[in-house]
DNA sequence: CCTACTTCCTCCAGTGGCTGGAGGAGCAAG
DNA sequence: CTTGCTCCTCCAGCCACTGGAGGAAGTAGG
């Protein structure tokens, strides 16, 4: 079978666009695959996997920091996979307070639209509800 | 008092860097404040207002154009209906949706969690579930 | 073999949403 | 007046892509 593939080809496959799959090339986040005697780019199953997987984190919401942790911790299988669940739950923890926060915005753009009809807008707390959210105050980063 | 504040102490206060607060001015998302004969920018509460509302906004994923929208609302109370509820709603829906999308991101990374046995990276779920994501082509093996 | 067409190559410029530095002016304290 | 800080504007750079120009390589048909 045609287990290599050129980068069309893994684009369509992948869902991952040709200019972009150079670019992780470039960024170190693909390895260099070999190249033709025409110098085209020829994609095995092995860099078939590492795309989803790359695109499938990137959909997840992980920079390509973490991405390039969970990659490493991939080509070393003995290891601990401590880091790879630690960055998971990281990524969680935001997933949640992001949920949280967009349900206050959602109660609050409901109550106006609920409060409408009267022939003016409601009261709008649209600010409050979100510059007083439910997760913590503080800052991060 | 000092309802009155220059640009240092409202990026302190609302936790946006002094630059990206121009930079919002730039853009029109904050509306430009008065400033002092020497040419500072002060801002009174209602500045400081929109601009961790914009900053909590910007942390949930709305795009300035939405933002812009959204402070609208909070600007025309007591305008016609409309307008406003048709804002309102096309926000509630992005809302809904980015909450939905969440819940399943959030979904497939517990999962991840869950499965991860803490042992090496051989049986780490979190890397798998990457690998290998829903519905990639059946294979056995 | 030649031609037409598609896919690929590299390079480079642009995008959005900031971020930071240079060079200079304002202002408060000593 | 001098020191030292904050502020001003302008402008270049960053990230993660995205897309176009100009050209070479592969493929199908005549």
């Amino acid at each position: 079978m045609h287990d290599q593939v050129p980068i069309g080809e893994a684009a369509r496959v992948s869902g991952v666009k040709v200019p972009t799959i150079r670019y992780y090339e470039e960024i170190g986040l693909l390895p260099k695959p070999p190249r033709t005697g025409g110098n085209r780019r020829l994609y095995g199953p092995e860099h078939l996997r590492r795309l989803a997987f790359i695109r499938h984190a990137r959909e997840l919401g992980f920079e390509p920091e973490a991405i390039r942790t969970l990659l490493s911790l991939q080509d070393e299988p003995g290891q601990s996979c401590a880091p790879a669940d630690s960055i998971a739950r990281l990524r969680l923890a935001e997933v949640e307070d992001r949920i949280r926060r967009l349900e206050s915005l959602k109660a609050e753009l409901r109550r106006m639209i609920d409060g409408c009809g009267h022939g003016s807008v409601a009261e709008c707390r649209v600010i409050e509800s979100l510059t007083a959210p439910a997760g913590t105050g503080g800052e991060g980063s």
